[in-house]
DNA sequence: AAGTGGTCTAGACCACAGC
DNA sequence: CTGTGGTCTAGACCACTTG
């Protein structure tokens, strides 16, 4: 069956063998796939081949590899919408497209995982503060579904002392500034991008590495403009999304 | 100095050590690591012990291979933003953030690599059509830079015969849209998220399978609110991201 | 030609889940 | 206990890039 001459090497042929297999509804959504050792026998390959083409597949987010269990067709998880009112400068959670018990962005547990002073020179740059007088916070949100996004803060360290017993007993950085400034703060400005999680983040994510993560970053604001932090998020890519809705 | 007794396995041991010796700055961004034999010698690990732990960086992104010549530590590549004003409901490209030149929204070409009939009852429940009624068109988005982004339209089949002209005119779905229908074509919404590349758009974009994409999807429709089209566009993650910006 | 990463094999042992 | 996936080794050959 596979063959290797000038073709394409024998694991993508077989991995995409699978995948057509998989989209075909042979082998349907949920369902186990033959095991490393049959798949090996079956198409006459070293079982090491069959991992790599199984491992491309994982990696296409097609297939779910259960340890001990076996490998299965991968069911989309139901990712939590979001709303981002467009035209207004504050984030409207809930909606009607989830309900709100799963609220990611309310309802979220929100704890500190780290802190440290800030090494990178993009949060200085973005908040016009020098580097020595910036500390990082790091969180991990995680609602009763299972860790959802770390986040990274950028702060002055002057509000780190006040700041985190007010993390304490609000649950959620953005609620604890507001409450050490005395003011509400808008948003800057937002910005969307994606990324792939790293050695550190994906053991907290409970994700492979390289899993796609949604990238949310953007400074925050004083009514006056000046600026109060600079946040980066990474959020598991397949389990949320942020709506904009143009239209009411 | 790597071992296996109940600790952590040896090619994520290794791993992270580099990714230390990286992070500390001892390997340079942009520096050659040392070739997977000269580590395998180094740490006394098997070469495909090596060849795990450097995927595990290539995934997360803080290394790239280059065959045939060897594994350098990655230097970001300057991300270009596209401006959403978050306020109207169009899109607003350009912006000062980077320069004209490479902007991927207008300069962009943009040409069709397949239409199907639609196979997918997502588009069809957004749209309020039935699945026979859609046909689907794949582009591919590729400025000079390279391959940037693939995206799949989902339009009412009657509208296909008269696009493909206009977009071989225009060389852009939406313009080719606006031109067929007559009328401006208005944002109704825009999702956010993130998915991993599969095993179709890995090699349309140049990348690997599993590479962290961003996905803006959404419906666009007539100034009355009819929906026009739903579309699925899948994004380099780390070439590219979107601002919203709140204040002027 | 020499060096690099890419693929593939055969074989071994381990850790985990379920019966 | 059995079967599953996870890790690791030794060795081979290939394809690509550069001198």
């Amino acid at each position: 069956m596979l063959q290797r001459h000038g073709s394409a090497p024998l694991y993508l042929q077989l991995a995409r063998h699978l995948q057509r297999r998989i989209d075909s509804g042979e082998i349907p959504s949920g369902a186990r796939l033959p095991s490393e050792s049959e798949l090996s026998a079956q198409y006459a390959v070293n079982r090491l081949t069959v991992r790599q083409a199984i491992g491309e597949l994982e990696r296409a987010g097609t297939v779910e590899i259960r340890r001990g269990i076996g490998t299965f067709v991968r069911t989309p998880l139901p990712q939590v919408s979001v709303q981002v009112d467009p035209r207004s400068q504050r984030v409207d959670p809930g909606g009607p497209h989830q309900g709100p018990p799963p609220d990611p962005e309310t309802a979220r547990v929100e704890r500190v995982v780290a802190t440290s002073p800030a090494a990178e020179g993009e949060a200085a740059r973005v908040l016009g503060l020098p580097p020595e007088r910036l500390s990082r916070i790091d969180t991990l949100v995680e609602p009763a579904s299972g860790p959802l996004a770390v986040s990274s803060y950028w702060v002055d360290s002057a509000l780190l002392p006040a700041l985190l017993p007010a993390m304490e007993a609000t649950g959620n950085l953005a609620a604890a500034l507001q409450q050490v400034l005395g003011a509400p703060v808008e948003y800057d400005w937002r910005a969307f991008s994606a990324t792939a999680a790293d050695l550190d983040d994906a053991p907290l994510l409970g994700v492979p590495t390289g899993h796609p993560l949604l990238v949310r970053e953007g400074v925050s604001c004083m009514p006056d403009g000046a600026p109060v932090y600079f946040v980066r998020r990474r959020l598991r890519g397949d389990a949320i999304r942020f709506v904009l809705n143009y239209r009411d």
